[in-house]
DNA sequence: GGGAGAATTGTAAACGTTTACAAAATGAAA
DNA sequence: TTTCATTTTGTAAACGTTTACAATTCTCCC
C-alpha cells in the first residue's frame, strides 16, 4: 500500500496532481468541495507523501545534527531531551554525533554541511579544531549553526548561542568553597582540546585570584570528562605535596569519579575533602554524600537552542548573534563542608 | 560552492553526467583515463553529490531509527555507541526515539515506516502496543526491523533479535543471592507496559520457585526504570511487614535509586540489605558500595543489532529469525553479602 | 585493414514532488 | 448578457540523481 503516489490520488479524485499537492500544503488555496474530494481519495488510497521526494524537491531534509562530546553524560541527555521536544514540535528529526571518540572529523562535518544532509547544526561542546573549520565553511555559505552550553572561543563568538554564564557560575561555586573556609582549592577540568569547561576553569581562576588565594602548580588537572579520568586526576591531587582541602570538578560526571577516588583512598567526604560538582545531573542527588553542585536548566537550554536553530534555518542568518543567557543556581547538598583543620 | 551539481562536473571534465555518476558509484566501469579527468573536475569544482537527490532516486534514506525507553540510561547509551559504530561503518545515520515519555505513538512509527523516512528500525525495548502495530505494518510490507535486548513477546518473536539470555541471567542473579543465604528476596522490575524487564522478572520467579522460596505478596514492585521510581519502590519494600533481606533490581539505574533509599532509611548495604543490579553500567563501579550486578556486552549488542539490520535492509527478509544470543556475566562487587540474622 | 565482440560512453527517461504560469471557472458590476 | 477581476484549477517544468539502452570506441584476431 505504500507505493501509491500523488498521481493515484489525483486520478481517483478526478483532479490534477497540483491540486492534490495544494490540498496538502496550502489547503486555503483550494475549494472546500475539491478539498473534500481529495481528502476522501487520500484516505481511500492510503496515500502518504513520499518524504524523500519532498526533501529533494524542497531542498530540505528536516534533519538537524547535534555534535556533543558524549551522549553518555546525563547532562547532555537532558539537553537532548529539550532539543528533541522542540525538534518534534517543529517537525525536525535529530541525528547525534559524538566527538569524544573522534568519530567525526572536521572534514566530515563540513561534508555533511555542504552535501545538505542536514538543515542545521547544534554544537553542544565544540572541539577547537572544529571551530575554525566550520567557520570557514560558514563564511562561504552561511550555514545555520547554533552553539549550546559554552562559548569562549572567539572564532565561534559570531554564532548565536544559548548557555548559562559559565564564568559567573564557576566563580560562584569557587566562592562558595572559599566561604566555607577553604583556602587550598583544586580543580578538575574537562579535556584540553574541548571548549566545554574552559569558561569554568576561567571562573575558578578568577575567583581564586580575587580572593588572593594561590593555585599551586599541579592543582588544576585534566579529568577527560569521564569517571575514570577524574579518578586518575583525583589520585594526583591526593598525592600532591600540598593536598587541597576542596576539589571543584567541572562537571558532575567527573565529580562522581572524584568522590569515589577520595573515598577509596580512605578519606571522608566532606569531612576530609570537599567535592563540588557542576551540572546537577540526576545522579547528583543520590551520590554518597549527595553532591553540592551548580544547577543548569539543561532541558530548557536544549529547547531554546533548537528553537534558535529553527529561526536560523527558516529566516536565514539575520545577523543577530547575541547569546541567550539562562539562569544557573548553586545547589547545596552534603559534599562540601568546612576544611578539616 | 555547494550548488555545483553533477552537470558542472560533467561539463568541466568533458564527459556526460552518466559517466560522472559511474565514476562515483561504479569506478570499475570506467576507464582509468576518464576517471582521472572526472576526479580532477570533482576536486576543482568542490562537488559533492546531493544526498537528497540520491536518497530520492535510490529510494533509500540511509537513515535508521532506534526506539528505546530512555537514552538517559547509560546501558542504552552504550548500546547506542555500538549501533553508531556499526552504522557509521555501513554508511547509515541514526535517529533516536524515546518511548518513555510517550513521544511517539504507534501510528507515528507506522507513518515513519510507510513514508520511507527510515530504511529500518531497531527496537531496543518495545512497548507492547507497538508490537502489534508494527507487526501489522510489517505483514503488509516486510519492513526491516530488528529487536535488541529483550524479546519475550510472542508477537515479536518472528523478528530477528540480538540479546543475552535474560531469563538465565536473572536466574543466575537470584541464585547468587540465594547462595549467599538469602531467603527473603524481593524484586523491582521496570514498567508494566514495557517488555524490557519481563524476562528478568520471569527468571527471578523461576529461580525462587526452583529453590522452593515463597515470594510474598508485595515483594515484586514496579520501579518505572528510573531512580525516583526505584526509591519509591524500595520504600514500599522496606515498609513491608516481611521485609526482604535482598532486593534484585531489574537494572542498575533502579539499583542506584534502591541503594540510596536503603541508606536514607538508615540501613546499611550490604550489612542490613543486599542489593543486586543488572546491566553493569559505568556507574555501577563507583556506587557506594559498588554494585554486584549482571554484565552485558552492551556495545557488542549494539553493533550486532545494527549489522543484523543492515542485512535485513540489503538482502531483504530472508526468513531467518533465529535470535543471536550474546554472553552475560555475573559481576561480584560489594553490594551483596549474607543476610544479617 | 576489416570485422566481431567487448568495453566504454552518451542519451534520455524516470523517480514524486512543488510551483510558476497559463487557462478556466466563478462572481460581481454594469 | 457582457465584461472584468478574482479565485480556482491544470499544464508542464524543474529539482539532481541513477540506469536501461543505444551508440560509440577499443581490442584483438584473422
Amino acid at each position: 500500500m505504500a507505493e501509491v503516489s500523488i498521481k493515484e490520488v489525483a486520478r481517483m479524485a478526478g483532479v490534477s496532481i497540483a491540486t492534490v499537492s495544494r490540498c496538502i500544503n496550502n489547503p486555503e488555496k483550494v475549494t472546500e468541495k475539491t478539498r473534500l474530494k481529495v481528502q476522501k481519495a487520500i484516505l481511500e488510497t492510503g496515500y502518504s507523501p513520499n518524504t524523500l521526494a519532498q526533501s529533494f524537491r524542497r531542498g530540505r531534509t528536516n534533519l538537524v545534527m547535534v555534535v556533543l562530546p558524549s551522549i553518555g553524560d546525563p547532562f547532555f541527555t537532558d539537553v537532548m531531551r529539550g532539543i528533541r521536544t522542540a525538534a518534534k514540535a517543529k517537525g525536525y528529526s535529530v541525528v547525534i554525533e559524538e566527538t569524544q571518540f573522534n568519530t567525526m572529523t572536521a572534514d566530515e562535518i563540513g561534508a555533511m554541511l555542504v552535501s545538505k544532509q542536514t538543515d542545521g547544526i547544534i554544537l553542544l561542546a565544540s572541539m577547537s579544531p572544529f571551530g575554525t573549520e566550520i567557520l570557514s565553511a560558514k563564511s562561504r555559505r552561511r550555514l545555520p549553526i547554533v552553539i549550546g552550553c559554552e562559548t569562549i572561543s572567539p572564532e565561534l563568538a559570531e554564532f548565536p548561542s544559548v548557555h548559562i554564564d559559565n564564568v559567573a557560575a564557576a566563580k560562584e561555586a569557587t566562592n562558595y568553597l572559599i566561604s566555607q573556609g577553604h583556602r587550598r582549592i583544586a580543580m578538575i577540568y574537562g579535556q584540553a582540546s574541548s571548549l566545554l569547561t574552559k569558561d569554568r576553569e576561567y571562573g575558578y581562576r578568577a575567583a581564586m585570584k580575587q580572593a588572593r588565594l594561590t593555585i599551586e602548580e599541579g592543582w588544576v588537572v585534566e579529568g577527560e570528562l569521564s569517571i575514570e579520568g577524574a579518578i586518575r586526576a583525583t589520585r594526583k591531587l591526593l598525592n600532591h605535596q600540598h593536598r587541597p582541602t576542596a576539589i571543584f570538578c567541572a562537571n558532575d560526571e567527573m565529580a562522581i569519579g572524584c568522590l569515589h577516588a577520595v573515598k577509596s583512598a580512605g578519606l571522608r567526604v566532606p569531612d576530609d575533602i570537599s567535592v563540588m560538582g557542576f551540572d546537577d545531573i540526576r545522579y547528583a542527588e543520590v551520590t554518597d554524600p549527595p553532591l553540592t553542585t551548580i544547577g543548569q536548566p539543561a532541558e530548557e537550554i536544549g529547547e531554546r537552542v533548537m528553537y534558535r536553530l529553527c529561526r536560523e534555518i527558516e529566516d536565514g542568518r539575520n545577523g543577530e548573534t547575541k547569546p541567550e543567557i539562562v539562569p544557573h543556581e548553586l545547589i547545596v547538598r552534603q559534599s562540601v563542608a568546612g576544611p578539616a583543620g
